[in-house]
DNA sequence: CAAAAGGTAGACAGATCGGTCTACCTAATG
DNA sequence: CATTAGGTAGACCGATCTGTCTACCTTTTG
């Protein structure tokens, strides 16, 4: 093939186009290799399984999360903008995703189809965890003489931007996220 | 059959019930009418295909919240107090769905596994945008005088909630839950 | 009693599912 | 040059999918 990139790496990025637009399981094998443009064997050889390819897809959105997360952190001056950072991050994802539909949290949105036990739901609650935990050591060089406030701060964030995700994944566009972020601005100043 | 209950009301139950537990595109007809007790013919006599069952399901779980909703707030004695309600009546839902696996907002899941232009989707929306309606009706009986804050509250308040709905899902207990209705509290207190 | 309404079991259709297998074809490496 | 690693196309498998159809059975109602 004139395209050289390995096997694996289009198969994944072909499966993450495809789970985010229409789902996990409404996604079947035959669509991911034909627009990743590869041969069903090859699939076969890089993953045990669908189930196996679904694992790497949440791993894989959670570190282009970390990616993004990362490079808005190192952008940012004082503890206060480490926590916007956060919520930047999710914008970024946004605006990402905006071209082909929005619709919100890819990892959640993973989770959601996944039945209670499924490991992927765990790997997903931890992206969730890690967000919080960003936030919470921020707060925590802001807050130094009162972790509980700090914790407590960092768990209000937390919901904050998780529920704007979730409204603004449903309602197609970014505002919703961009109004949280004000108001997590405005809780900072009142601390 | 020795059970009288009309064929589309157990096979919305049964829908239900799998829809929330198993996923809505991993559920087939089949296990549907299994679990209903109920022939396969019955549910295309009820229902004009899948699709619009699982439509029918987002509108059933919707009025079983507005009716766990409208319960907390005619026991709610101040405007304060109803918007607590918004929150006891998803900590309700939890409590509810707790014993079979909680997974989160059944409406969002759903959601988050149609397509981007989905009619279910806008569908799962309005029930966010009156969850939220409800809580700033509320707060601009609180604010009188400040309407502009009693809505930037009210959306505060539904990230809050929609959040810790997200969280306390991927972790399968209300602890969240209870944790954001505490925040909520305290907010309220600012006011 | 007769008609109508609602429900039954199960065969059936065509498509698609995840997954396996074979036989062949390159391109890089020792 | 020979081997090996990775990729190819496509047939194939059994299972399952949504949806249709027939022929029969019960219960209610006029």
């Amino acid at each position: 093939m004139t395209d050289r990139t390995p096997a694996r790496e289009r198969l994944l990025r072909a499966a993450s186009e495809l789970f985010y637009n229409d789902g996990v399981v409404a996604t079947g094998i035959d669509a991911i290799t034909a627009r990743a443009g590869v041969a069903k064997m090859s699939l076969y050889n890089n993953f045990a399984s669908k189930a196996d390819l679904v694992q790497a897809y949440i791993q894989s959105r959670h570190e282009e999360w970390q990616g993004l997360c990362r490079e808005r952190m190192e952008g940012a001056a004082s503890p206060r903008e480490r926590v916007l950072a956060v919520f930047d991050s999710y914008l970024d994802h946004a605006a990402f995703e905006y071209q082909r539909g929005f619709r919100g949290c890819g990892l959640y949105n993973a989770a959601a189809e996944l039945p209670a036990g499924d490991p992927g739901r765990a790997a997903v609650a931890a992206q969730k965890e890690e967000a919080e935990r960003l936030i919470r050591e921020a707060l925590r060089e802001m807050l130094p003489d009162d972790e509980a406030r700090a914790g407590e701060t960092a768990e209000h964030l937390s919901f904050l931007l998780e529920g704007a995700m979730t409204r603004a994944g449903l309602e197609g566009h970014d505002a919703r996220l961009k109004a949280a972020r004000r108001i997590a601005a405005s809780v900072l100043d009142q601390l």
